[in-house]
DNA sequence: GTCTATACTCCGATAGAC
DNA sequence: GTCTATCGGAGTATAGAC
């Protein structure tokens, strides 16, 4: 760190410690996961690791999570365009997931979601409520969204509130139910395709 | 267990070792779990723990998970009513949803559904299946209970098998939500109340 | 910066008296 | 059935040489 540069040795060997952790909390778990093992992983000896974090396993946590939060926050740059029929808020739909989707398929990112979630009785409370506020704020763009293109396509926008949080349920659903319960980020299009179908019978319904 | 009486003094004992170990399980993981804590909050000595449970605090994890699933899928008894109007079939999904809320309000059911999900990697795959079967069940009754519904009510059945599926989005995100990520089961009627909304909302759309 | 060696604690599990 | 005592091992963290 006394250069500056930011992918000196100093970090490499640092991220090098972070990645083998991030690896092992996900697998084990943190508490089934050692630093002595973490040492042997990352082939470093057995007093280095505190050299890089002073305070041990815990501040090894504490950076994969914070890591993680910022990472998977940068996707929700998310603008949605403008729209011309009900076809084009189907696509921008399925394709904000996609988008999602992606992220998770990140191994990295995968791996710091499943640490969040699993470790969670582990984290302050600011940690933890990151994907509350995540979510808050994509369906706050959604309803958004779906306002402005309901007006301009002549639908009944008295239960935009609703249908948003429709939508979002059937996104969470599917990122909950690979992730968490399947523990399978690699899923077939199959599930892609049943969102999307599903998106398509609820817009269909609402443009009726 | 020699005369075969379900609630002798033995299964007391074992209860009461479950009870703090699950108790622990969910608030601090299993692998931050000492036998040396549980059997000092159950308020026995060192041995005995191995008396009851041979193979030691596996074993009780894997008593506690078996618990679980059998109690939790007690509740699939679920049988859908006849119905002469949309508000009908309305009030049934609401019920249904009610019937799960209540479940998962009762400590010892949310505690072995949490280490279930937290200690996931632990389980053998039957273990970890549960859910997933679980919804898979739910989510054919559901079908068929529409399909049949809508047949008497002249409603189109061409997008029964979506509709089922967005309606368990709703369940399942809220539950997820509620439990994994704000911890918190207690909630307010307020989460209740929503669900009961997106469901009208849906079911509104789909009558027209 | 990186290593070796090790201190110290605590864990899961067992032995054996009662 | 329940207890006390303790073993053997493994965990985190540190000391100090290079």
């Amino acid at each position: 760190m006394s250069n500056g540069v930011p992918n000196d040795e100093h970090e490499q060997q640092k991220n090098k410690i972070l990645a083998v952790a991030r690896e092992s909390f996900t697998q084990k778990g943190f508490e089934a996961t050692t630093t002595r093992q973490i040492n042997k992983q990352a082939g470093i000896s057995e007093g280095l690791l505190y050299y890089y974090f002073p305070h041990g396993k815990r501040e090894i946590l504490d950076a994969i999570i914070y890591q993680g939060i910022v990472e998977r926050t940068k996707f929700i740059g998310l603008s949605f365009g403008d729209v011309n029929s009900v076809k084009d808020i189907e696509q921008q739909m399925t394709g904000f997931f996609d988008q999602v989707w992606q992220v998770f398929k990140k191994e990295e990112n995968y791996q710091s979601f499943m640490i969040t979630i699993r470790e969670r009785m582990l984290l302050t409370d600011d940690q933890s409520k990151w994907l509350l506020d995540l979510m808050n704020t994509i369906l706050g763009s959604l309803v958004e969204f779906l306002t402005k293109s309901f007006q301009k396509l002549s639908i009944d926008t008295s239960n935009v509130q609703q249908i948003a949080e429709i939508i979002m349920s059937i996104f969470q659903k599917v990122i909950y139910d690979e992730l968490l319960i399947k523990n399978d980020r690699k899923t077939s299009s199959a599930v892609v395709a049943g969102v999307e179908q599903q998106i398509h019978v609820l817009l269909t319904l609402v443009s009726k």
